[in-house]
Parts: C-alpha cells; sequence; structure tokens
DNA sequence: GGCCGGTAGTACAAGCTTCAACTATTGCCG
DNA sequence: CGGCAATAGTTGAAGCTTGTACTACCGGCC
C-alpha cells in the first residue's frame, strides 16, 4: 500500500495545468526517445538499448568487465533482467561469464573483442540519436535542469529499489 | 575512434561530461521513476500505468469512450499494443467494445462504471506518486525546462511514429 | 565446528510488447 | 462500376521483463 502508515489520510492535491502539461510531454516524450533510440540501434547494429547501454559500462572497466550485481546497479534494472540479458548477449558472442576469484558466489561478464568492435560501431549511431532527438532540442540551461531533476529522482528512489521485501 | 570513414559520413560528438551525466540520470531516474509509479499502481489496485493512463484519457471525454487508433496516439503506443491491453482491460470489465457508427472498420472503447470508480480510486495514489518522486523534488522553474524540453522532443519525433514504412 | 541470516545469481512461468501477417472496410479515380 | 491504395483493427508467435522460488555461498556468532 501507501508508504509509512496503512490508511493515512493521504496528502493528494491535482497537478495544476502546467504541471499536467510538462507530465504529460515527459511521458510521451519519453515513450517516443527510448522507442526511437532502440529502434535505430536495432535496425543498424540489431542491439536494444539496454544491451548497448551494458557493453557501455563495460567498456568504462580497465579489463572491461564487471560483475552481475554491479550491472544490475549501474543500470537500475534487476537482478533476473540481467541474467536475461547478458545470457543473449552472449549467446551474441558480444560477451563471455567468468568465475569471480575471492567469492564463488560471483559472476563477472567481461566483454568479446567483438562486443567492443560492435561497441565503436553502435556508438555514433547512438549518440547521434541522442543530440538529434534530445540534447540538441534544449538550451543547455533547459537540460541542466533535466539533469538536476532526475539526479533528485534518482536519490530519492534509489535505496532499496531491488528488494523484494519492502520492511518499513 | 575512427570518425570519418563510416558509409555515411554522419556529423557526431561525445556528450561532454556535463551532457553525459544529465542523459545518464535521466534514463536511470526515468527507468525509476516509471518502475515505480507502475509497481505502486499494480499493488494498490491491480492496474498497470498503461491501463491507467488509458483510463484517464477515457475519463476525459464527454461520453468516456474513444476509437482504438486516438488511444493509441494519445499515448503513442502501436496499434497492436492497444489492441492487447483493451483486451485485458475488457476482461477485467473496466471497458467495453462497440462497433463506431459511420466506419464499420472502427472499434470504440468505452470505459464502465467499474472501470470509473477504479480510476476515481486509483488517481490519488497515482498522483500522490508523481508529486512525491518527480513533481516536489524540482523547483518550478527547473519542473517547467522538463516540460519545455520534452514538448519539443514529441514535436520532433511525432510524425510518422506508428508508420511501417519511413520513406525520406 | 555448526547454525543462521544475508548476498549472488539462476530458473521457470506468467505477463506485456513487438513484429509481421492478415481481414475488412473506405475512398479515390479512371 | 471496378480496381487499388490506404486505413482500422486484430491475430499469433517471438521476444523481453517481472515475480517468485531455489541453490549456492559468505560471514558472523554461540
Amino acid at each position: 500500500m501507501a508508504s509509512g502508515s496503512s490508511r493515512r489520510t493521504q496528502e493528494w492535491v491535482w497537478l495544476d495545468a502546467g504541471q499536467q502539461r510538462a507530465w504529460r510531454a515527459y511521458i510521451m516524450g519519453t515513450t517516443l526517445l527510448l522507442d526511437r533510440l532502440d529502434r535505430d540501434l536495432r535496425q543498424a547494429w540489431d542491439i536494444s538499448l539496454t544491451e548497448y547501454e551494458i557493453l557501455v559500462r563495460l567498456s568504462e572497466q580497465p579489463d572491461r568487465s564487471l560483475r552481475m550485481a554491479l550491472i544490475a546497479d549501474a543500470l537500475c534494472h534487476s537482478r533476473s533482467r540481467i541474467t536475461h540479458t547478458i545470457a543473449r548477449m552472449e549467446e551474441a558472442g558480444l560477451v563471455e561469464r567468468t568465475a569471480a576469484q575471492g567469492d564463488r558466489r560471483g559472476v563477472i561478464a567481461v566483454m568479446t573483442d567483438e562486443g567492443h568492435a560492435l561497441l565503436v560501431k553502435a556508438a555514433p549511431t547512438h549518440v547521434a540519436g541522442v543530440r538529434e532527438h534530445l540534447v540538441d532540442l534544449a538550451s543547455r540551461g533547459d537540460f541542466d535542469a533535466v539533469g538536476r531533476v532526475f539526479d533528485r529522482v534518482c536519490d530519492q528512489l534509489m535505496q532499496g529499489h531491488d528488494e523484494a521485501t519492502d520492511i518499513r
């Protein structure tokens, strides 16, 4: 139910007209944008936006590898989802699984050379799309505002996001 | 990376550090936010965010009904997706399908009383969530900026979004 | 050492979305 | 009228995500 007390007289007020418009623009814009970026990557390079994001995170590590849990945290995806996605990527030859040394529960995904080559090819597609359909449409100040707002959203929602048991 | 050697000499430049941070905050924040709003609606009222949005659009019509294609356009979802979602909602008793008069191809979804009652109950949950996890975290100016940016995104990506053949 | 709660990752099933046909109807245009 | 492209919506399968349960392992504590 609602957070905190069970049947608390919940405080809520409708969004005003301006907030309503902004909220709907955000939802629609996000739907269109993510859809488009995903579609472009699939058509050009046959990978999803999610797979692309994973390749990016891996490429940023000195050894091009990350533990499953860290990938999940970096993207705010469930562990389960990462398991499936990495399985598909392994199938496609983009990553390999290896055992973590020192913790026999751990699994580490390493980017293959093929995975890296694909990332190098796909990055321009992705970056051009992000610019064309988002960044270049906003003034610097407005885009900074977007960053500020969603930084806050992350902070507020981050903790305990995959924890199944939500004991408050 | 080799920039000029791609097939089309596509102009692209990496995002700078600030843009990169803002983009990642947006993606993560959006993931967390939509996930949370969806989860809250499901747990409290057993409907998805998508279903909720459809109920809202229907409730705004004088006769509480809309043609399938208009629902799809309003949410920027594919026609197919709307067909499936409305089918589930009909199953649950939230809407009914009726034939459009004057165009025998057309199908109109009408909200049932049960659907309306559910919307009335669910709206506070949803609005409180949107405020708590987004609106109340941003200054008025920053939230306005979000609205401006995504208005542009919509305008830029709107046309031809469900059209399979993108003949440019 | 043995118990026990917590962490890491996977497996399987159910649910939702996409994609590519496919049917039915409409409207235009000769 | 007859043909033909365009529109409306559905279908079914394949793909992706979620939820829950499960195994395995870690680490502290008695």
